[in-house]
DNA sequence: ATTTTGCTAGAGTAGCCGCTCTAGAGCGAT
DNA sequence: ATCGCTCTAGAGCGGCTACTCTAGCAAAAT
């Protein structure tokens, strides 16, 4: 049980279907996308379909942790090049990076509509938890730096950037995204003026 | 066609029927509540429910209208009782009354997943402008009073303002909302510090 | 009184969808 | 050579769902 044949070769095909589901997801939601639809698109039948991910679901959960593990590298990534505004800021602008991402913008709505699915839900909390506690360090250094505002807390001004990112994320599709980035609503929040 | 006997009882039978689609699609979301559920719900057969609404994406469409409307109200009784910051913080306020419903963040997750629908689509494109409208004639306002920064222009901060609310709407299910609410949000963003 | 029309109930239906099952091919170990 | 395992295909199935249809009742119109 459990031992895989070839690694290259299952890999890639794992990776290929969770490529074409996540597009499938994005363009007509999880509810709306049918297995058979993925399997049509990724040119594979049911059966391998299904020997990949038990479970529709499985194949959403698997496509959210994939987006988490890249942020877990962004974060630290970017934390590595350096602390406090500077970071955050990087944060916010590798998220607009994904967001011109065509596809993006629909994916984002689409696990909307299932977050309260709970195995969902819990890969969203991490992801979330991820994201405010670097938040929370970085501002508050920040703060200590008084590289930004001092009369919010970092914690509140976290949560604030936060908002203001998901708030942006989900009018990723808007093609009029032109006015205003997400890298200049942060900055416009936390630097004093 | 179209005459209607009893006018009372019939709003009173639509509205009841909106209100616990509201509910149910909140709890559920869209695609996973069912139309049987809902004349549960309610108390009704699925024969009075398909005299009402056509379809079950015309119970959404519904919902959507109505709370369209409420805007609408909002908004406008808002701008009678004062313009500029005033208004655009009471327009905050407000939402953030609507936020305290129970209802309201799985509400919004559920729409997110069906937004891609051109009817569903129709409606918050029509509420996103509406909004819009209201917020960069009253910052314009508010910018030429030098009630709010000026180093960022109304429309810039318009935009940032839907942003922030958007995204705490997004996050009104949070048991943790004491941390912030959304009124010191767009206070924070606004006002100079 | 009779007809017309709104309204309601509820059984019924066609179709779709997630998932299972079976059969076999390829490949590694013994 | 043989066994055991992964992997793939694809037919098939049970269940659910949005919606339809028919029949009857109440009340307004004539």
């Amino acid at each position: 049980m459990g031992r895989i044949v070839d690694e290259r070769r299952h890999t890639e095909r794992r990776d290929a279907i969770l490529s074409e589901a996540y597009r499938q997801f994005a363009v007509s939601g999880y509810d709306r996308t049918s297995t058979a639809s993925i399997c049509r698109g990724a040119g594979i039948s049911s059966g391998t379909f299904f020997h990949y991910f038990p479970t529709k679901l499985d194949a959403l959960v698997g496509v959210l942790t994939a987006g988490l593990q890249q942020t877990r590298q962004a974060l630290s990534r970017i934390e590595s090049d350096g602390t406090g505004l500077g970071a955050v800021l990087a944060y916010a602008g590798s998220l607009q990076t994904e967001m011109a991402d065509p596809h993006f913008g629909g994916f984002v709505h689409a696990v909307a509509g299932v977050e309260l699915l709970p195995e969902v839900a819990a890969v969203l909390d991490d992801e979330s938890t991820l994201i405010r506690a670097f938040l929370v360090r970085h501002l508050s250094e920040a703060s200590a730096r008084s590289e930004i505002r001092t009369d919010v807390t970092p914690e509140h001004l976290a949560r604030y950037t936060q908002w203001l990112l998901d708030g942006a994320a989900q009018h990723a599709t808007a093609p009029d995204a032109l006015l205003g980035d997400a890298v200049e609503a942060v900055r416009a929040l936390l630097i004093p003026s």
